[in-house]
DNA sequence: AAATGTGATGTCAGTAACTGTCATTCACGG
DNA sequence: CCGTGAATGACAGTTACTGACATCACATTT
């Protein structure tokens, strides 16, 4: 065996969610998280940037998903269907991995203004890159922008409702009703 | 005249701006401000939640004027229309209130990641205000939360490129073509 | 096998964002 | 003239985060 017990940062994690699920984000500090992971808090900022990006370690692989799924769609499909497959990607990834774990992560990140916040920032990051995606695909602006914009705004909003009601349809259906909806609306006089 | 000098909060908020713009958000202290301000750090965390707070004091105001638009709106407007008078009434108010500052504010908060997050904490709550008229109008959910989130969208989209390049046309019609390449985008097959 | 490098961690000191608490000062109404 | 309240100051305390340096098991090189 190694000097130190395997995948600390793992642990870490583990222990951020369960402190802030108990605690509350705000009540939890650094050394409590560390400590329960069995490292120091000096190490907890090695491996995260601050005490909110903790529970945010997979978003950089959902992004390269949703990416790789506005990539990958046919080239005649318009920006918007190039980006409902991005979503598809998205929520196909989040149903796979532990669906409670998720769930308490969502719980967690509603329940603070801070991880709220963080998480808008993520959803725009993803924004960011899907928009260059579709750029990459011959789109212009602002369209792909927009388009990017808008898909974000669709996963935020299902992702919502499928974490927070006990809504039990599919990830999938939500998000591409949730779609739906938006042209709907969008189609208006 | 008072004891102390009038305005307190208006004096930290100038020199918050200032500070920021020179030496760059977190080059520049709490106390540092106050000090420019003639007052104390204690006083301007009285004032303002957090460093970030100050350079958006007046989105409570921006977000009244908002929600006015959208729930002044003629009553047969679909909800999408009401949304577009509200960005209506910002893009009018932020076209009015000293331009220079308005710019230099957005100049500040672009070159700062913790700012940018702010500010889309406030357009989410512009959105989730939005959505509240929007349902006292009779809409329904999921409409309402998605119009007003690509409202929102929309604001944001428009707000970058009137302050970030010299696209000297009014805001208000920077605006309404954003929303129009919305529309576009999500009419699509 | 000895030397050397490397990655993950520990230790410790320091800055600055924020908070709680109590004291102070002056305007204003009685 | 007195009491009350709003705005501020003074000061101590917690905690998020950072920089610098040491340590130790393991891999690599010689």
């Amino acid at each position: 065996m190694g000097r130190w017990k395997p995948d600390g940062r793992g642990r870490l994690q583990e222990a951020a969610l369960a402190l802030y699920s108990e605690r509350g984000f705000d009540q939890a500090t650094a050394a409590q998280i560390a400590e329960r992971a069995g490292l120091t808090e000096r190490t907890f900022f090695r491996h995260f940037a601050d005490k909110r990006e903790v529970l945010f370690a997979g978003s950089a692989l959902l992004q390269e998903r949703i990416v790789a799924g506005v990539t990958d769609a046919p080239a005649a499909n318009g920006p918007l269907e190039a980006v409902a497959q991005g979503l598809d990607a998205a929520a196909t990834m989040l149903g796979e991995f532990r669906r409670d774990l998720t769930r308490q992560r969502q719980a967690v990140i509603a329940a603070n203004p801070e991880l709220r916040e963080r998480e808008l920032t993520k959803l725009a990051d993803y924004a960011t890159a899907v928009a260059a995606a579709l750029l990459q695909r011959g789109a212009n602006e602002p369209q792909a922008t927009l388009a990017a914009e808008a898909g974000m705004t669709v996963l935020r909003v299902a992702l919502q409702q499928w974490a927070s009601t006990h809504d039990d349809r599919d990830l999938n259906s939500i998000m591409r009703d949730s779609l739906a909806e938006l042209r709907a609306v969008t189609a208006g006089v």
